[in-house]
DNA sequence: TGTACATCAGTGAACGCGCGTTCACTGATGTAC
DNA sequence: TGTACATCAGTGAACGCGCGTTCACTGATGTAC
């Protein structure tokens, strides 16, 4: 029966998503390295053999996770950006940039997971497009204000931006006073990549 | 007798560059995760507790591996900016922000350990300087050219230099064609950093 | 509606691996008289 | 210069830990007639 069948495939996705959730909280509070699928299944009260029915191995599973992880803080950063008024370049710009940081600052591992520099590693699949959905958007946020030259303006912007916060997270500015040198950079940033008409 | 002690501390120090020397081959050849008291051990033909007269523990060496790193990195960028002609602000910024492009593209691992994003970490030890040389090279640059602001300024263009190659080294840029991208970036935020006076 | 069969979920034991760290110990290197 | 002692280097076995993954298996859930 096709209820019959969905009840099965109910119960299926519900398990899938209990595992990503116990396993994104896991990796939240303790880090990537604490996310093992023996864990998981702990955590979980089942075997660790049985998670094999859901993901064919760990790897799997991290990867699943940074794709969440990405819409997570795409989907935050979208939602800032669109309440934000007024809604100029500049003021559009400035609250990605500052929603992005406190997306990092309340999920520190996943950000971590995200932008680490992983070499020898091949960095999300092209393909899917949760990673770009940050890029993609400052990309947006610059093309309203001049017709060329976006994207190496985007680029710019946007690895300031990650490594702003990534040398905050790994603490090589800890210094910091609450955010002031961010704030600082990314109106210096926002004057580089959006100049006030007058300049022209 | 002197010469005597001075013996055996030769072979000390010999020998905790030679760990140190192997813990850095493996580190640059397969990751941080493949450091291990160990594996060092074993390549040294030596017992993995042998170690522990050289060094408290695990994270001892690794923390010897950063210092170590963050000198490699400074020296390299310092005689590149050193050698550069013309020597005006312009030149030299550029010249650093290649250089450490440069070094972290032949040291991926290193630069890794360096700046990946550690939440939870306290970041390097603010009393050992090695982490703050390439910073303070880069404001030494700035300030030449104007006299206040020179903090805010760094901070921008460090982070925004330390970005472009984490990303590049996650993976999130492979698409860039050799550089021309981060060339692109460079020239904008030296244009940002270091004005051209005509702007004034 | 009832029965015979196929599919699927989850178990539990095992394989094989590597790790950091401790500790009592043997020999060699250095020191003091 | 020679001897008695203290220091140090390195061994080897062990403790205790966790991991990913495989595999034959029991029951339950679903399917076809």
């Amino acid at each position: 029966m096709t209820t019959a069948r969905t009840i099965r495939q109910r119960a299926r996705d519900d398990f899938v998503r209990e595992i990503r959730d116990i396993a994104r909280r896991r990796l939240a509070q303790h880090g990537l390295q604490a996310l093992s699928l023996r864990a998981v299944a702990r955590e979980l009260g089942v075997t660790s053999s049985a998670l094999y029915r859901y993901f064919p191995g760990r790897e799997a599973l991290v990867n699943a996770l940074a794709n969440d992880a990405h819409h997570n803080a795409a989907d935050f950063v979208e939602h800032r950006v669109a309440d934000c008024v007024p809604a100029t370049p500049a003021v559009r710009w400035r609250t990605a940039c500052h929603a992005l940081r406190a997306w990092a600052h309340e999920h520190p591992h996943e950000f971590a997971l995200l932008y680490a520099p992983a070499p020898g590693a091949d960095g999300p699949d092209s393909s899917v497009p949760a990673a770009s959905r940050i890029p993609l958007l400052l990309a947006d946020i610059l093309t309203d204000h001049r017709d060329a030259d976006t994207v190496p303006r985007m680029l710019t912007g946007w690895t300031q931006l990650i490594g702003a916060i990534a040398l905050e997270t790994s603490g090589h500015l800890r210094d910091n006073d609450d955010g002031a040198f961010f704030s600082r950079s990314v109106d210096l940033m926002t004057a580089l990549l959006l100049p006030p008409p007058d300049v022209r």
